[in-house]
Parts: C-alpha cells; sequence; structure tokens
DNA sequence: TGAAGTATATTCACTGGTGAGTATACTTCG
DNA sequence: CGAAGTATACTCACCAGTGAATATACTTCA
C-alpha cells in the first residue's frame, strides 16, 4: 500500500523530460537519462523499445499539459477576445525570463529530427501543433469571426516565430511583439466582422 | 597556372554547409565532413580549431547570401511594399518544396545549441535575424512608415514563424499564411499613415 | 645561385571516451 | 513456481581531438 511515488517508467520519463529539454535530443544518452532516473540503462530498454521510441513518449507526454496551459492563460485572462489572445503571448514573454526556459520542446525536436520527416515523434509534434491551431479555429469561430482557420493560423505563425525568435536572441520582448501584432490581427478580424 | 578551384578550406566548409543543413549540427562527425571533402581529418582541424569552430564558420558562410537571396526577392517583386513583403514569404513557400529544403539553418543551429547561449555560432545567428530586421526597418522607414521598427519585428516573427511551422508540418502553405498577414499588416501600416 | 632554414598544408595512425543496444543472470512477489 | 522487472557486464561502432611525420613552397644569406 505504500506508494513509491513513482513507477521505473514514470521516474524515466520524468528524467527524459527534464533532459531532453534542458539539452536537445542527440546531446543526452540514455545513460544520462537512466542515471538521472536512477536505474540502469537496462531498465529504460525494457520500458521502451528505443531511443526514438523514448523520444517521442516523452513528447506525448508534453501534449496534454502544454495544451492545457495555453488554455488556462487564455481562459483567466482578462478583457475581449483580443487580449485573450495576447494574454498566451504575455505568459510566454514571463516563462521565457526563467533561466531554465529553452524555447518550445516540439519546435526544437522538430528542427533537430528535420531530416528524418517520419520519425514518430515528428508526428505526435505536428499533431500537437494541429491541436492548438484547431483550438484556436474553434474559439475563433465561437466568437464569429468568418476567417478563423486563416486567423488561427496566423497566431499560430506568430506564436511559433515568438519562440524562435527568443530562442535566437534571447529576447523575451520578441514575445510582446508577437502578442501586439497577434492583438491587432485578432481586433481587425473582429472589426471586419458584421455584428 | 592550373586551377585547383577550390582550396582544401572552402572544400570543407562546403562540405559542412551541406552536412550541417542536410542532417543537423550534432548529428554529423568530422569525419564524415572531412570524407565528403576529399581530404584527412586532421586537415580540419588544422583549419577550424575545433568543431564549434567549424559551425560558427558554417554560419557566418551562410550569413551575407542568405541575406542577398532575400533582398533579391524583395527588389524584384511587382507591386507595391506590401507585395513586395508578401514575395519573400511565396518565394520561401517554392523553396520549401525542393525536398531538400530544412528549414532556416540558423534557427535550427540555435534550436540544438539552445542549451550553450553562449556558443559563438548563436551570436553569428542572433547578428544574421538583427541584419534582416534592420534592413526591414529601412525599407519601412524609407516608406514613410512611423512605426517602423514595430512592423519589422512583426514580419520576422512571421518569417520565422514560417520557417519553423512549414518544418514542423511539411507544409508550405503555412508560408503563404504567413506572406498574407505580413502583406496585411504591412498596408495596414501604410493606411494609418497620414500621407 | 643554391643550400639551409622556416612556414604552410597535409597525411596516417592513434587515443580516451562515449554512444546505442544486448546476453545473461539475479530478484521479488502473486 | 514463473513472470515481471531490474542489474551486471558486455559488444561494437563511432566520435572529438592528437602525435609524429611528411610534402611543398617560400625565404634568407653566404
Amino acid at each position: 500500500m505504500n506508494k513509491p511515488a513513482e513507477t521505473a517508467r514514470e521516474r524515466i520519463l520524468t528524467a527524459a523530460n527534464k533532459l531532453f529539454y534542458a539539452e536537445g535530443i542527440r546531446a543526452v544518452s540514455l545513460d544520462t537519462i537512466a542515471e538521472k532516473a536512477g536505474i540502469t540503462k537496462k531498465t529504460v530498454y525494457y520500458h521502451f523499445k528505443s531511443k526514438d521510441d523514448l523520444i517521442e513518449a516523452y513528447l506525448a507526454s508534453r501534449d496534454q499539459p502544454n495544451l492545457n496551459q495555453f488554455r488556462k492563460w487564455f481562459g483567466e485572462a482578462e478583457g475581449e477576445l483580443p487580449d485573450k489572445v495576447q494574454a498566451i503571448f504575455r505568459h510566454i514573454a514571463v516563462s521565457a525570463r526563467h533561466p531554465k526556459w529553452k524555447g518550445c520542446g516540439f519546435l526544437r525536436t522538430a528542427a533537430e529530427l528535420a531530416n528524418m520527416p517520419g520519425h514518430p515523434a515528428m508526428k505526435v509534434g505536428a499533431g500537437h501543433k494541429k491541436k492548438f491551431e484547431a483550438w484556436m479555429t474553434e474559439e475563433f469561430e465561437a466568437a464569429g469571426i468568418g476567417s478563423a482557420p486563416d486567423l488561427a493560423r496566423h497566431i499560430v505563425l506568430l506564436l511559433d516565430g515568438a519562440f524562435s525568435t527568443i530562442l535566437v536572441h534571447r529576447d523575451p520582448a520578441y514575445a510582446e511583439a508577437a502578442g501586439e501584432a497577434a492583438q491587432a490581427l485578432v481586433a481587425s478580424a473582429m472589426a471586419s466582422q458584421a455584428t
């Protein structure tokens, strides 16, 4: 009945999350992950077929938590729709000030695996981004915006642009700028929509 | 009087360009680069202090060519300022259809080196992106747009967003969408500017 | 002029270390 | 018992970087 708090599999995933995100996919060995999880490499291979399999599981484990985070930022924001969208970017700017922030794990993994388009982790990453875009589309449709899919895509572009440029310049101001552009685009789409 | 066409150093850089861009920084060994360049690894170390040094040189060698490409696309485009900006995105969409296209080398390198913010290659990458932003600012200022720096930054965000999302989804349509958003932002900035 | 010296450029063969993945044996508990 | 889970100890390939030697070309000065 005593809870060891975490199974071996969970400890592996926790360690993989931290290390893959902090250092990058190819920079981290399974030896390092096993050591951090407090088990041996063979146990990693018992729970995961290969390193690629673990990479996929790492991204899959971030899918829902990340989406929920965005939903929370959006939902709890004050103001109208444009402000709620902008709030997402404001929160990213805040996150990006933490020293451990290293951009978007999905985007960075996609960059590292660019030469393996069929990699299962790439599909998880693409699925994650699609879900975000679909959610934005829903929100815009609910607000009666006609060009909801186009607008959602523009927001996605600004969001991923913010992740990338902040990482290059180490300057969260790019998230603020993206938030302003997003706010303007949403406001403009609402204005051109007769009520 | 016979021309050996390329020095060893140039051959190394050419090989590094192709391999680093195609496979990623950490995925490519100096053995592979040396082999592709038709020389010995030790010769690589004669011309470059370390792998990190070669990575830096690789990015530096892409700085001007990439900027010139953007300038050419912009300069040769028909139409007004918004259309010229949009043309950049249209050309990216075309490029992204080539099978060898793997996104922006600067962005992907930044993603791989996210855990080494002080890496010299990161500075080269940041400098490259800053130059693009500065050039856009100039163009907008020349057109009499008051908020030129803000607008330039928004274009940068859309551009890097396009690079990232195309890579994730393997879908050049994101460049078209970004181009439309960029076109709209520029047109809007021009409209709100009294002539 | 030409021999001796020096800088440039390159090779072969190697090292110490790490990487992914595995063969086999031990443990623990239903 | 026997299956699930874990450990020890290993293989084999690769990788960043180096030591020692060599070839080539450019000085310098007797």
